[in-house]
RNA sequence: GGCCCCAUGGUCAAGUGGUUAAGACAUCGCCCUUUCACGGCGGUAUCGGGAGUUCGAACCUCCCUGGGGUCACCA
């Protein structure tokens, strides 16, 4: 037996499983030869930010082109960092704009495949088997150097001006004998794991890149730790471990890892194994509205860095898929334009065409696809839509809704069944409410409301106008007929029923037919924006349309009397 | 600082040696219009800089600059 064996023997006595019959025991995917392997991988934070969301759509469009397995594992291999009981949530936000295929969906839910525990925290044997045969090698060894000696020799190399890091000459773990290492372990001292690294800083190795192509780097010279003095793996040996025993066949992850990625191909060669397809995606930035300055997207200062934040303002889930898919893939724009009804699903997401360099957030272009979207569903499908939102987020709409269905979805179908041009006014369900507040009388009291009558027409006119509109209103008139009865009223009471008529001696008229509108939307409404007022009326019905006017006369009257203009 | 990535309008970007340098968002103006929208038309605005290769460079090469990442017993 080597000095390396015994060393191995003495760290894991309890591991008797090897790296072959870990491979063994996950045999290949049962998968089409062109299908791919996507995961995501996120540490149980208990929130998945904006740009994770964006991995999980590069993830989940390479595994989706053939059939593939899009995979969720859960990173909790620092417990530090851990947000206890929040990781359950994660999987369920990730599916609420995208299914997972397989993995972790939460500790209250079976893991669904067999090449699992897809939660690293259970996987500590697998790593401390793969660590062993590292050792066992010679090409790992234990470290017994504490934090304090750690930042002594960094804070050295930094006076030293050489780079810093646990290599050669200050890699002073690295080549104790058998009795050194024992002796150690028999003084109780803890340890760490290292990897001994065979590149000398000089050396240089070439890493092809699914999206960035052929990438030089020197290879990895650093004894980089592999194993944690708690047992657990760090994220590096889990990669190699996780990847290759989950068969994952593309790992697209952050650009924050290229750098590593000398490390980890010296892993891989080291245990023999094959090295997956990388795919290194450009990272989600934003511009600093104080500074302008461009910046990572922070939790703190932008509340939508948590896609909890879309859900919970009820954009429709598609929408902010889309918007990243805009980001994502160039030609999806102009596909969307080419194909308004498919679902995104059906777009032949190419990963070269993904752009290389950092986009920023940009949430004036979400709301703009948000309103596209919106804009292209009925009634029916708003109603169940924007119902499933409040009974999460606003319960009393949300019992309005229930008690109200027919009625509230004609008020959804009101300038939008139908329509070949619908209105775009909604961006999120959370908008709704107040839109369409005026249509309900639970959430609109005519005594109550402001009246937003345009500043230069008299409330003495606008009474005399409103008086006549009521006395001649009649709810069976079809559209012509009403407005030609509209234009009547405008005449009767110095108002021109055309504008061009306006237009051609504006000092004999008190104003314009349009002026006339106006008050009666404001009457009936409040708001000087609303759809089309036929159909409004016509929704609201003949007696509430009389009960606004009359309410609405009845405050003028109030407010004229106060002397008020 | 070492190593690595990236660079077309305010934003997302098309473009791969010859283009009036697309398109979308935003912004501004006009038109349509019973409001607001929608829609239509148009405007402002981009190849970071310098060398080189070439008849010709946004595109190829080099240097510079700028931005970003990484250098943890975090992922």
């Amino acid at each position: 037996m080597t000095d390396a064996q015994k060393i191995a023997e003495l760290l894991y006595p309890n591991i008797t499983k090897t790296v072959e019959d870990y491979v063994k025991q996950y045999p290949p995917r049962n998968l089409n030869p062109n299908a791919e392997v996507t995961r995501l991988a996120p540490s149980p934070t208990g929130y998945i930010h904006i740009g994770q969301l964006f991995q999980v759509i590069a993830n989940r469009a390479v595994s989706q082109k053939n059939n593939g397995i899009f995979y969720f594992r859960l990173e909790d291999t620092d417990s530090k960092r851990e947000v206890a009981g929040a990781a359950s949530a994660m999987p369920e936000v990730v599916q609420h704009f995208m299914p997972i295929d397989e993995g972790f969906y939460g500790f209250h839910k079976p893991e669904k495949g067999i090449y699992g525990p897809y939660v690293q925290s259970k996987r500590k044997e697998i790593y401390q088997a793969f660590a062993k045969e590292l050792i066992a090698k010679g090409l790992a060894y234990p470290c017994f150097c504490d934090e304090a000696s750690e930042t002594l020799r960094d804070e050295e190399q930094k006076r030293l001006k050489v780079p810093t890091g646990y290599y050669g000459q200050w890699a002073k773990c690295r080549n104790l004998t058998y009795e050194q290492v024992k002796a150690n372990i028999d003084a109780g001292k803890p340890y760490t794991i290292r990897i001994k690294a065979n590149g000398d800083g000089h050396e240089r190795m070439i890493h092809s890149d699914l999206l960035r192509g052929k990438i030089s780097f020197p290879k990895n010279y650093v004894d980089y730790i592999l194993v944690k003095s708690d047992g657990l793996a760090l994220y590096h040996l889990a990669h190699v471990v996780d990847d290759t025993l989950m068969h994952t066949t593309v790992v697209c992850r952050g650009e924050e890892w290229l750098s590593s990625v000398p490390l980890h191909y010296q892993m891989f060669e080291y245990l023999g194994l094959p090295i997956p397809k990388y795919m290194h995606t450009a990272l989600l930035l934003t511009k600093d509205e104080q500074t302008g300055n461009v910046r990572k997207i922070s939790k703190r200062l932008d509340p939508w860095a948590n896609v909890q934040y879309f859900i919970e303002k009820g954009y429709p889930s598609e929408a902010v898929v889309e918007y990243l898919l805009n980001i994502a893939n160039s030609k999806f724009e102009p596909w969307r334009r080419a194909n308004p009804t498919l679902p995104y699903t059906e777009y032949p997401f190419d990963p070269s065409n993904m752009s290389k360099s950092g986009a920023m957030f940009d949430i004036k272009k979400l709301d703009d696809v948000s309103k596209n979207i919106i804009s292209r569903m009925n009634s029916e499908e708003m109603y169940e839509r924007v119902l499933a939102w409040a009974q999460t987020y606003d319960t009393p709409f949300a019992r309005l809704l229930e008690e109200k269905e027919e009625y509230a979805k004609q008020v959804f179908a009101m300038d939008r069944d139908g329509k070949p041009r619908p209105r775009k006014d909604i961006t999120m369900w959370s908008e709704v409410k107040a839109n369409c507040a005026y249509m309900f009388d639970l959430l609109y009291y005519v005594k109550d409301r402001h009246l937003d009558f345009e500043e230069n027409i008299s409330l003495k006119d606008t009474k005399a106008v409103l008086e006549e509109y009521l006395f001649e209103y009649d709810h069976n008139m079809d559209k012509q007929a009403w407005f030609d009865n509209m234009k009547k009223v405008a005449r009767a009471n110095g108002f021109a029923g055309e504008m061009k008529e306006y237009k051609e001696n504006p000092s004999a008229f008190k104003g314009h037919i349009t002026n006339v509108s106006t008050m009666v939307r404001v009457a009936l409404t409040g708001s000087r924006q609303t759809p089309d007022l036929y159909e409004i009326q016509q929704v609201l019905g003949d007696a509430r349309v009389r009960a606004r006017l009359v309410e609405t006369i009845r405050v003028l009257k109030l407010f004229i009397d106060k002397g008020q203009n």
